[in-house]
DNA sequence: CTTACTGCAAATATTTTGCATTTGG
DNA sequence: CCAAATGCAAAATATTTGCAGTAAG
């Protein structure tokens, strides 16, 4: 089952944060902004992203911050490879990454082409498949020889 | 030591590091031995691994001897979350290993499960898939609500 | 003998944590 | 005012690298 929720109906950061008692506070804004800005970025870049706009917010804050807005489902984060996870934020509409060996470059699509495979894997495993959380790894267009 | 690698279809590592002109040595034959030992392990469990039968091998040198194994195409690395990358030995039987959200643990499948996808990404994007070297994320049958 | 390989220790990189200070409500 | 959140610095993890000594060929 894929969720599929129009960008109105998301509520807010405020209120997101308002209904589960959390505060408001403007580093939480400028991490959500600067994921919204990027569109995906590891905490690191995002951390980048907030000094270049902003005052700045301290690495630490940029990993708290992004824990408390991924448990809020405002953003999600995504393996890309090594050991950076990518995050975005969440629009309603995942995407699959499609990472390039060779060039590195990652291409994103939909996740309704792995349809069948999260059927089978329910069917078969009553595994309930969260596609877009690992990229899937191969060899682009532009690299096969 | 049990070898799990037809000789006919795959080289063994002597053979393989001599037609590269890379040296022949201990350590190597070790950590390729810990992985076949261990279905799968990360680095710092293969060091631990080869520490328990033999003397024991410098986890640098692990790291270094796994990069070269899987250059020689003796081991391929999976992405199974967090920052460790889990070695296998390549028998020529790839799986694709589904980690659970909630419990941890690693489902292993066949592959040929994501044979659709793998053709659709090959005729909508000239994607060449290696399905095997991500893991799929999402939740187990037991921890289903 | 030659130089690739290893071990070791130090450097990087990434994420987490303890604690004093600040601040939202 | 007061608990929650931040900043900072240190710790915990994970991986890489420089270099001197060891050993494969």
């Amino acid at each position: 089952m894929t969720m599929h929720r129009p960008a109105e109906v998301f509520p807010s950061l405020p209120e997101a944060l308002r209904a589960k008692g959390y505060r408001i506070t403007p580093q939480r804004q400028l991490v959500l902004g600067a994921v919204e800005t990027l569109r995906h970025g590891t905490p690191d870049e995002i951390c980048a992203e907030v000094q270049r706009t902003a005052g700045g917010v301290n690495l630490s804050t940029v990993y708290r911050a992004l824990e408390l807005l991924e448990q809020l489902g405002m953003v999600t984060h995504t393996h890309l490879g090594h050991g950076a996870p990518t995050y975005h934020a969440s629009t309603g509409e995942d995407h699959l990454h499609l990472v390039c060996r060779d060039c590195g470059s990652v291409i994103e699509t939909d996740v309704a082409i792995a349809d069948a495979l999260v059927a089978q894997l329910a069917e078969q495993h009553g595994f309930d498949t969260d596609v877009a959380h690992f990229a899937i790894y191969g060899r682009c267009k532009a690299c096969t020889p």
